[in-house]
Order: C-alpha cells, then sequence, then structure tokens
DNA sequence: AAAACGCTTTTAAACGTTTTAGGTCGCCGC
DNA sequence: GCGGCGACCTAAAACGTTTAAAAGCGTTTT
C-alpha cells in the first residue's frame, strides 16, 4: 500500500493551500466553484480518504455514537436498534455498538472506550445494578446520555422505555377476562427496573380482579427462549396449577409453548399463554401468540433523536417517556378448559 | 463539564514531561517505578481520560476492528458475531459493528466511514454482488480484509466459512435414506455464494441418490422464518407433492414447519423437515429440527484469529478455509407416510 | 488617490498524543 | 579528575486536519 494521500498532497499537486482543499471539500461557501470542482474531482480522481481522526482531533466533534445494550442477539434489542440505526444514519451519526451481558465491568470497559475515542454521545440499556454514578461519569466527561428500555434511579439523563407494569396489566387482565383465575408469571428477574415493573403490573392486575397473586406462581430466570422451555417442568409441577401463563417475553412464551406441545398439551387449549413484546415472530409462532406490542420501534426512534436533539445543543424538554403498550391477542390464549 | 483533562495538565502538576508521562501512563520500563506510581494514581484521581484519537492519529493504529454483516438480527450472525467479539476482546481490539442489509451502497458507506476511522482492519460478510475491487480497495488502503460466511470471486484474502454443498448433502442424504424420493428445496437465492452452493449440494445429492432434482421444487425466497412460513402454501401446491423439504436455514424450516402445523399437518410426520445452521432454537422447535450445524462458533473464532494474525504482520498461511459441518438428527425428520 | 468592499485564498496556530534523539546526573573504575 | 556507563528524564517534532485572522486583488466609492 501506498503512502496515505492527505490534503497537503492534493494542495501540492493543485497549488493551492491545504486550507482551500479543507474548505473546498467540506463544500464552503468560502471557496470559488470552480476551484471547489476542480479540488474535488481531484480528490476523487487519485482516491483520496479523510482521515476523521485528524479532523475530530481538531474539532472535537467525532460522529460516532456508541450504542451499548444487553445482548444483540435478543430481537427485542435488535429491533430497537434498527430504530435507532434509522435514525442516526438519517442524522449522520456512526454508530458503534458493543453488549454488556449486564456484567458490570464489560459495560464499564465499553464506556471507558467511548469516552477514548470521543464519542459524542451514548444510548445505553443499562446492565443490571447500574449505579448513577456511572452515567454522571459520562455526562460530566461531555458524553451525553440516554436509556432505552431500563432505566437507572437518581439519574436526570432522558429515558425511554415501554410502561411495562401497564402492559403486563393488559395481559393480565385479558387472561382474567377470559375466565383464567388461576395464573402464572413466568421468566425474568426483579434485579432490573423492567423486572420489578412488569412483576407489579400482574400483581396489580391480579389484586385488582380479586385474584391471588401468589408468590409461589412466580418462576423466576433469563429471558430467553431456552429458558421458557426450561421452565415447562417446574411450571407443569405449580401448587394447584394455574391454567394460564403470563411470560416475561415472547421468547419465554415461545419456548414455554414449545415445551407444553413436547408434553402433548396445545397452548391456547390446555394452557393460556401470553407473551411481551410483539416480536414479528410472535405472529407465525404455533399457535400464534397473544402478546404485547412494546414500542420498540418507537423507543428506539425517540432515543435516537433525544441524543441527537441533545448533541445539537436543545437539551431534551422531558427527561423520561413511557410507551404506551398495546394488546395484541391471537391464539395462544382461550377460556379455561371446561371443569378447570 | 469541565475542560478535558490531558497529559500535559499531569506533566505540570506533577512537575515532569508529557513524555514522562505518556510513558508512564503505559508501563514503558524508561520510567522509574516510584515516578510511574505517582503518575498513575494520579491520572486515577483527576480522572484522566486517554484520547486514543490523539494517540492514533500520531501511531496509526486506531485498535478498532470493523465486522460487517448482512443482518444483526438473523440469529445465525449473531452466533458468528459473538465468536468474534471474544477473540478480538482478547487481543485488544474494539470492534465496531454495521449491518448492510446486501445493499452494496450502504456497504460502500460502511468501509469508507471505517477507512475514514482508521480501522485497523475488517471482517465481513459481503453483500450480494459485491465486486473484487471493493474488498481490494481496503486492502489498497492498508486495512486488512477476511471474508466471512460468503466469499467474493477473484479475491486473495482470507475467507473463513462453511462447505455448504457438503452440508446440504448431509441433509438431502439423510432424507434419502429414510426413504424420501420426492424433496423440496426451500429458501435462499443464488445470488450468493453460499445460495449456489448450498443448491449445488443438494442437486448432487439428489442425483447421486438415482432421484430427480426438479426445478419445479425449488422454491426461492428471503432467509427469514416469516419466509418459511411464507412458503408454506407454495409447497403444499408444488406438483408431486414432495414428502420432504431441505430449507436453506433453521429459520426457513422453522417457519415452515410453524405453517404445516398451523394447516394441521404434523412436521417430521407427514412432512419431513431440515434446518441448517443448528442454532439455539433448533432443539426446541416444535418438533425438534432435524438441522445441520454450520460451524458458526468456530468461523467467527476462525475469522478474528485470521485478522489478528494478519494485523501482527504474519500473512496468513492459508487463503481459505471450510468448516466441515455435522449433521443433528432430531425429531423434524421421519419415514415418508405410508402409500406416499 | 485613498478608502472601502466582496470575494477568494493563505498563514499559522491549534488539537493531544508518541517517539526520536539527546541531556543530566551520580557513580564507578581508573 | 576524567571517561564511560546506566538510569532516568525531556525537548521538540510529528501525525493530518480545522479555523481565526489576515491578506491579496480588482472594483467601486468617496
Amino acid at each position: 500500500m501506498a503512502r496515505k494521500i492527505k490534503l497537503s498532497d492534493i494542495a501540492e499537486a493543485l497549488g493551492v493551500s491545504t486550507a482551500t482543499v479543507s474548505l473546498a471539500l467540506r463544500d464552503s461557501g468560502l471557496v470559488a466553484a470552480t476551484t471547489r470542482d476542480r479540488i474535488k474531482d481531484f480528490a476523487r480522481e487519485i482516491g483520496y480518504i479523510y482521515n476523521r481522526r485528524a479532523a475530530s482531533l481538531r474539532t472535537s466533534k467525532s460522529g460516532l455514537v456508541g450504542v451499548l445494550v444487553q445482548d444483540i442477539i435478543n430481537p427485542f434489542y435488535a429491533e430497537v436498534l434498527h430504530a435507532i440505526e434509522l435514525e442516526l444514519d438519517r442524522s449522520g451519526h456512526t454508530f458503534l455498538l458493543s453488549n454488556h451481558n449486564d456484567d458490570l465491568e464489560k459495560q464499564r470497559r465499553g464506556l471507558e472506550t467511548l469516552l477514548q475515542l470521543g464519542a459524542d454521545g451514548v444510548i445505553i440499556s443499562p446492565a443490571i445494578g447500574t449505579p448513577a454514578s456511572e452515567i454522571e461519569m459520562c455526562e460530566k466527561n461531555g458524553m451525553p446520555v440516554v436509556l432505552v428500555a431500563r432505566t437507572v434511579d437518581g439519574v436526570k439523563v432522558p429515558s425511554l422505555r415501554g410502561d411495562d407494569a401497564f402492559g403486563i396489566g393488559l395481559a393480565t387482565n385479558h387472561l382474567i377476562s377470559l375466565g383464567h383465575s388461576r395464573i402464572a408469571f413466568i421468566g425474568g428477574t426483579d434485579e432490573t427496573s423492567t423486572g420489578r415493573e412488569r412483576y407489579r403490573g400482574y400483581r396489580v392486575a391480579m389484586k385488582s380482579g380479586g385474584l391471588p397473586d401468589r408468590a409461589d406462581w412466580r418462576i423466576e430466570g433469563p429471558r430467553t427462549k431456552r429458558a421458557g422451555y426450561d421452565a415447562t417442568e417446574a411450571f407443569l409441577a405449580l401448587p394447584d396449577r394455574p391454567t394460564a401463563a403470563v411470560c416475561w417475553n415472547d421468547l419465554v412464551a415461545i419456548g414455554l409453548m414449545n415445551g407444553l406441545a413436547h408434553t402433548g398439551r396445545t397452548p391456547g387449549v390446555e394452557i393460556s399463554v401470553t407473551g411481551y413484546d410483539d416480536l414479528s415472530e410472535a405472529e407465525i409462532a404455533m399457535p400464534p401468540l397473544t402478546t404485547v406490542w412494546n414500542g420498540q420501534s418507537v423507543v428506539g426512534e425517540r432515543a435516537a433523536k433525544a441524543l441527537v436533539s441533545r448533541l445539537r445543543g436543545l437539551e431534551s424538554a422531558k427527561p423520561a417517556e413511557m410507551i404506551r403498550p398495546v394488546l395484541r391477542v391471537r391464539e395462544s390464549t382461550g377460556v379455561p378448559p371446561a371443569g378447570l
């Protein structure tokens, strides 16, 4: 590979100064149109590559936005990310993706790397147990933060997420109105803000429906298909076996439905199951899954917009915003089997 | 936010030169242990943040590695990415993820951004129709490339992928040995190297089993669950309806199985279905999916290793490497129904 | 004739590191 | 008392941009 071409090479070849070249390449009105075209044509011709590190050293803007989530494999995040990417593309930012797997140390390293790279801002779904100080550290160093999907107590940065308690309430009430009275809650953990909200939503709905919210009908666990599948046995062994299960998310629900099917039971007939998120997969699951749309596209889009507006210096008006979830009734829920 | 702290701030406060600080922070043996500790302690105390842009401007090493794939939502890539990340982490590189959705223009922008950022190298699963010149452009500009999952004709960079023709042969032969003679091929496209290889593998297996490889038993399409689901109708309407389907990947296979289930058929009994990839999901699908492990973890790991060794200046010995796939027999395949 | 003006271009400093090529100092052996 | 050595430290240039300030220049105004 030949030595890298730089502004001064162009300047020299064309008999102008680097300042002119720099301005011309950025379409500044300060340089004459003919000069500009001559410079741009020549630059293209010799394959000049703009050096962002040098530029950003000078301007202290990098055009980079970090995005840190728990797990990029989770389709919920994948949908959020897709929306974020679309929006950041539009505003000319490059996005730098990483996952932290709920590992605080890994998250810290990720944020530090972003700081070192001079990222203009970061959108993060914080790991379990993230202290407010971690977020403040970023802000203090001039890297604005926007939170998605989860929140951190005691931090005053924009935060975009679905109204989990309300959403789970929709699913629970739907089951109650079908006639179920024994309803389990499967998957997830109380360690996240999301977790506490969802479980709370379930308990509130149960209580306000005059039903027991028995702690022994709660099965905690990871938030994957595999976890839902693995919970099947525990679910079937529950005391006064419930006739329905409110699942943490669609993945758990689909895993559970597969598990039930493997034991010869038909989800939606013998056992009703609800999911959460409304992944694109929910509709074609077997049976199609009753679930709650969690606004992932809206969350992603607004988060990106909130960050971009902070970058432009317009402090975002609303520090936190809740997206209202929507119930999607399909075939995984039905009336409880006769004779209970 | 206060002005950013830099080396010279530390140097000044401690009455040493920036050179000493720079060396000390990087644990150079050139500075006395006591000085080093004093500097490092002070740096930590005042919250110094290393400026990588400035450093890399000087060293022309960025520590960044770009990873460009078709679609991060696809769990196949997700598993490859996971392996890559693990490996790059180990070698101290930061990875910069992007997807191109098989859009050549988007891929070009992605590569250009990486070049501008001074990425040390890139691991890419090239978009459909990527010309060799695109890859060469990167190489020419000092950014080494490693290909994963797909390859580009006429390019001499390391390339890591599964042996698709062989793998699909395993699945097809498995069906033939169960007694199936009418076998469809569902999903994918001939536009990628992978596509051509898989279809070729199917045809070779059919022919060598003495069976017809009818072109009208091929249903092309996207490589998603939804596409598999949507192909159900077309599959059921195929002339001399096949008793089995070799699917492009697990996603298509699971979609098809769900589709078949929705029409009241039992996959694995009335219709045998094979997948490809052996995603973690395959095992808990309903029914558990017979599929072919595509070596995604191995592909990712070796790709990262190949790139790292190129970065270290040891040109990788083998330019292309094929991972040998493995058949995993589960319950989605069985003997054809009696009376055909 | 000088001043003012508009348009275009240039000069030169700055951004925060790394690294080369010394410099200083104390000590040793003579 | 000097040369040499080792250990530690530093001055200064370099990396490739951007940008504030200034300058050049041809025309017009005063």
